[in-house]
DNA sequence: TAGTTTCGTTCCTTAAAAAAGAACGGTTGG
DNA sequence: CCAACCGTTCTTTTTTAAGGAACGAAACTA
């Protein structure tokens, strides 16, 4: 056998290494000896007809030749991975689609966004939550099809991921609903010294609303920071605090007059963006749900359309 | 060793055997044997949890799982030879670009167009000949980077190409130079009945002028058919003979006035073209040698003019 | 319909390739 | 200068693939 003149498998040892720096540290992620591993890239070395790495004390340094090899083996495992991705759990005539999505993310957005794929019979969803940095690893490790976040994701040459805006939703201070209704709150300013209850530290849209106060000199009371836009949403409602969240969190609340919006700025809004891998082979249904989204928020800020 | 859950000497097996539709095909296209292979696939199909051929009869046909992955292989093995044709023969800061041409290419085009990269110290040019279609076979094999033809290659969903548009030159038909001056020929008219020498049934040039003789009812007196366009100037030089042919092939004889131009058509014309398949990584030199070339060509169809 | 060829599968034996482990030697850092 | 570190090499053991023969089912022929 010759495999095209190339053995994958010294290939895939010399990626490993050539990734991690280091035979030892390659070693132990690929549950083998370092034996192994000098052996395995000797010989591909051999076969190519040139050394990939320099070696330099105890210092393996890729040469020219190993940077090409090693792009064009990013390429082929990178495939590779792809292809596993997409076979599991496609039963015949489903496809899979592997959704990340950031815990913090509202659920309320999320399942409109999601809706028409739930409502496909021939889609199964994998819905994964997690914080932004372990799903982007999963996804440029193929085992995500798509991460939806509420923050953009910098450009990062060595690993391109592309990132779509979706869309956006107004986020209020809302508050206890008075008796006779009092005129908005002016932000930031009126929010000095305030009970306020917040969403945690990590969630894109504290950062937007600390830097809101911080430029203004402003500073409300902190009474809770809180991830989950569930809990917060129910001490909105039970707390009597002013508390900083997406309107459709509590739309029924808004609605029924429990609670009132106290303050809205354009400033504070949430994004959401859809995280993908370039792919070199087409996703039917991750390309649905991507075009399917652009339209579906309400610039205004109200409940997202919901496309039956 | 898990090489990331996948073995691609499995892989390999099965994507030889897919694409044979056979497995006793397959067998010696690897040179091995069918229980080998039989063997390998079972793996693979066991790895993946699904059958990538249903066993109807003594046929193997693909299963929708089975295609998927035959898509991904293609691609993940077309990386790998493109990778092996790119490393072979890059010694140290030097770049291989591998052209193929047509035979029937006239040679001072070839050369022109080539210039640039002869005098790049950098590139080491490998210059094959053969038909249109041995070249075409080893391009989608990734053993050669370009193939420069005078005719274009129709569009193949299955293994997309891209075809390119270099220039075009003129294509005269040459006679010896009379005593006193004639006036032009009329074409295709005049030529019912004169003896000519023509380009050989395979050159692009030929089918044109079969064609424009054809519709006509024309039927000038064959007296040579000549793949080489070497040889054929030296039959228009020597035979008294109209000749159909590019210029630029006679641009000697036909400044020191050993033969003229008897007659020239806007009908006729060789046009060239670039041959490539759509490439996931860069390669300079052939971006340079395309680029470079778009310009090269005289459109009056005089001497393509020398970048030096 | 019976005989024959073709083609894929299975089982078993043989051959090849990779892994593990130990010993070696150069490099780095205190 | 010593010790820890890291890659290399060599030998042995284990794993994996190849080869060959027997088998069975389908297709072709007469």
């Amino acid at each position: 056998m010759d495999l095209g003149q190339l053995n994958f498998h010294h290939l895939y040892y010399f990626w490993q290494v050539a990734r991690h720096g280091h035979l030892t540290q390659a070693a132990q992620a690929v549950h083998t000896s370092q034996s192994a591993l000098s052996a395995q890239i000797r010989q591909l070395e051999d076969r190519l007809g040139e050394p990939l790495f320099l070696r330099e004390g105890r210092r393996l340094v890729l040469t020219d030749a190993g940077r090409l090899v090693q792009s064009y083996a990013e390429g082929i495992f990178g495939l590779g991975q792809e292809m596993l991705g997409r076979l599991q759990g496609r039963a015949q005539g489903m496809t899979r689609l592997r959704v990340g999505s950031v815990a913090t993310l509202s659920r309320n957005y999320q399942e409109n966004l999601l809706r028409p794929l739930l409502a496909d019979p021939q889609v199964v969803l994998t819905l994964e939550s997690g914080t932004l940095d372990t799903l982007l690893a999963r996804l440029v490790q193929h085992q995500l099809d798509v991460v939806l976040a509420n923050e953009s994701v910098p450009a990062d040459p060595q690993q391109p991921l592309r990132c779509r805006w979706l869309g956006s939703q107004a986020v209020s201070i809302v508050g206890p609903a008075s008796p006779r209704r009092t005129r908005a709150l002016r932000l930031p300013h009126d929010l000095h010294g305030r009970e306020m209850a917040l969403p945690g530290p990590r969630h894109a849209l504290r950062g937007q609303f600390d830097a809101l106060c911080a430029s203004a000199g402003v500073s409300p009371k902190l009474r809770a920071e809180v991830d989950d836009m569930a809990m917060l949403r129910l001490i909105a409602r039970d707390s009597g605090w002013l508390t900083l969240l997406p309107e459709v969190v509590v739309q029924d609340e808004l609605r029924d007059g429990r609670l009132a919006i106290a303050a809205r700025s354009e400033a504070l809004r949430e994004n959401f963006y859809a995280i993908t891998v370039p792919r070199r082979h087409r996703h039917d249904a991750l390309e649905r749900l991507l075009d399917g989204a652009a339209g579906d928020l309400d610039p205004a800020g109200h409940t997202p359309a919901s496309p039956a």
